[in-house]
Formats: structure tokens, C-alpha cells, sequence
DNA sequence: CCAGATCTGTACGCTGCCGTATAGATCTGG
DNA sequence: CCAGATCTATACGGCAGCGTACAGATCTGG
């Protein structure tokens, strides 16, 4: 068995740290092929095209973005409402491409049904988590989904708007929204919240 | 003076639908001519190139973003702080491009720095507008900011989300997290809501 | 109804990227 | 240290989109 210099997953990775970067059109072969340091020569070995690739890409990503976080989040987060909350956003740092991947995916999504499949079924599972955590704390249904939303579209959005405004900066803002106004977790007038 | 078929303001117009259908990659000269039932012979007339254009979309598009949705929430809303919300997040809807612009232009603002400081100053403004509102409603600098953040957060990422658990779906989940969690303005029970 | 300005259609060269083919380099196991 | 498998570099044809050039169509004002 000859060695592997560029294995399949390099070109995956690659390919979603390219996608997080630039967005779809940023993910050519020959571009990939130069941020490994070869040519695009042992790609197709691999793979049948490009379409191919960004499938693979996509089902890594799925894979990692729905289980693999809430699992981290319920381990590290223990009984604690709030710690597991800050334990998820924290978790949500450092997945496959970082957050520019999801971004890049979801704004992909809106024009193309099967990648918005593939979005809905990760919305799915970060709410119905969301949803029993925040029932847990309210007992009441309609105001956990309420809050569900809002924790995860806040966070979604953090990342394509900035919420500075009269003098608060935006990460000021959003640990606000979190822990005073949608958590209930915060002391109103501290400035506390999540790293 | 001659008429003109496909004035300087239709590329501008197909321009902006394009990018909301299907982002900067379908904002192409010989696409945006074939919508319009041309050919591009006439584009280089108006336009210095496809770089000339994308700048004039943005311009156009900053400009009604910003001033324009928030005048006429004042002038519908009346003085009552929900109905003027309501008014914002209705007259959002019907902008240059639809909303579809808006969300590629933020996606592409991750990658380029000059397209973010565009969508930063559409956010100021609005973020200034909102919480100038929430800060007639509680009186209270940092609540205000953070009912602001959620407010247009949770509007923005609607859009790129789906909201729907537990039998509840998007559109409900969303009216509540406004109307009741946010803006508290709705009835702990009902199903009411903007349109 | 004509003159001139203005817009449109067509054709061309150029560039960047995809996918294929093939020869050569590199590594492992025996 | 050699054989064979595996990965890599290079070269090629094809296609799509950009920007330019120019001739012809179309409309308005007088």
C-alpha cells in the first residue's frame, strides 16, 4: 500500500473551508488543488467531479452539524439549563469549516430544494432540543418553541448582522438577548455572559 | 432623442432579482440580458463592465434598505410601538429584489469588506430606529438594545431557518416569539400576529 | 418623411475552469 | 532492492462568460 499524500478527506475539508471562505463558486477543483499544495491530478481518482465533492461535502457537514454538538453540549453542559445553552454556542465554533460553511450553506438553500432538505433536517434537531430544554424551564409549550427560536435565530444571525448600537457592542448585545431577555439566566444590569 | 427599450435602471432591477435568485454567480450580463429578452449589446452602453453594475445594484439597494422601510413604518404605525414593528417587518417584504437580495448581499459581505460596510451601516440604521422604539416601552437602555437585537435577529434569520417544532410551525413560532417573548405585546394563549 | 441619435444583434478573441489521458514519481511489502 | 500499486504532474480539448467592434434597426423631432 503506497502512501497517501492527499487522502479523500483532505479534498473534503478543504473544499468546506473554501466554502466558508468564498461561497460555492470558490470551490473548483484547481483552487482546492492549490491550497493542498498539488494539482488537481489525483482528484478525480477520487471522485467522478465536482458535483460529487460537494455532495460528500455536504454529508460531512450534516453529519457533524446536527448530533455531534448537542451530544458536546448535554456532556459538558451537565443539569444546568444556561451552562448547557453556553456549552452549545461554544460547541458551535469549532465544527467542519467553521461557521462560514453553514452560512454559505444556507444562503445555497434558498435556491436549491436539496440543500434546503438537507438545512431543515438540521433545524429540526437543534429545535427539538432547544425546545425540550426550554420546556424544562418554562413548562409551558408554545413559549418553548418561542424561545427555541429565538436563541437559535438570534445566534444564526449574529453572524450576518452586527447589533451594536448606542454605545453597546454587539457581543454586549447578544449576551444580553441570551441571558436576560430570551434564557432568563442573566442578572439584569451585570455585563455577564458566555466566553 | 430616441426611446429607450432597456434602460439604464432595468439592468439594475434584474440585477438585484438575479442576485436574490441565485447569488453574484447568476448576476452574469448575458443572463440578465436574456431575462430582459435582449441581448447584451446595449449593457456596455450604460455600464463600464459587470463590476460597474454590481457597485450601482448595491447602491440602489443600500439606499431603499435603510431610510425608506423605517419612514413608512412611522407614517403606517401611527404611535402604537406594535403596529409600527408590524409595518417594518411588512414593508421589509416588498423591497428591490425582494428579500432574496438582502440575504445574498449579507452572505457575500463575510468575504468581501466592502460589501460589509454596506450592510453595517443598513444595520445601524435600523438597529438606532428599533431601539429608539424599545426604549419608549421599557425604559431601559440595555433591555432596549437587547429587544432590538432579537427583533431584527430573529426577522433575518427566519429567512435562512426554519422555525417549526413540536406541531407548531414556522410562521406561528415566529409571530410568538415576537409578539409575546419580544415585543410583548401579544396575549400569553392566542395565535395572534402580523399577516 | 427624413436625419441623426440611440439602442440592438452578431461575431470575434480572450481567459478560466472542467474533465480526460498518460507518463513519471513515490512508497510499501517481501 | 525490486515489483506493483498508488498518487502526481503535465498537456489537451471543450465550454461558458467577459468585453469589444461594427453594421443595421428603431424611434423622435422638425
Amino acid at each position: 500500500m503506497a502512501h497517501v499524500r492527499t487522502p479523500r478527506d483532505a479534498w473534503i475539508r478543504a473544499g468546506l473551508d473554501a466554502l466558508g471562505e468564498g461561497g460555492p463558486e470558490l470551490v473548483r477543483v484547481e483552487e482546492l488543488a492549490r491550497r493542498l499544495g498539488v494539482t488537481k491530478g489525483g482528484f478525480y481518482g477520487y471522485f467522478d467531479g465536482r458535483a460529487q465533492l460537494l455532495t460528500e461535502m455536504l454529508d460531512a457537514w450534516e453529519r457533524e452539524a446536527a448530533a455531534a454538538v448537542i451530544d458536546e453540549a448535554d456532556a459538558e453542559g451537565g443539569s444546568d439549563v444556561g451552562e448547557r445553552l453556553r456549552a452549545l454556542t461554544r460547541g458551535a465554533k469549532a465544527r467542519a469549516g467553521g461557521k462560514g460553511a453553514e452560512l454559505a450553506i444556507r444562503d445555497w438553500a434558498r435556491r436549491d430544494p436539496a440543500i434546503a432538505a438537507r438545512t431543515r433536517r438540521v433545524d429540526r434537531t437543534r429545535m427539538a432540543y432547544l425546545h425540550r430544554l426550554f420546556l424544562e424551564v418554562t413548562g409551558d409549550e408554545r413559549e418553548a418553541a418561542a424561545r427555541a427560536a429565538l436563541t437559535a435565530g438570534v445566534w444564526l444571525a449574529s453572524h450576518l448582522m452586527r447589533y451594536d448600537t448606542a454605545g453597546h457592542d454587539h457581543d454586549d448585545v447578544l449576551n444580553l438577548a441570551f441571558e436576560r431577555t430570551v434564557w432568563l439566566t442573566g442578572e439584569p444590569g451585570g455585563k455577564d455572559g458566555q466566553p
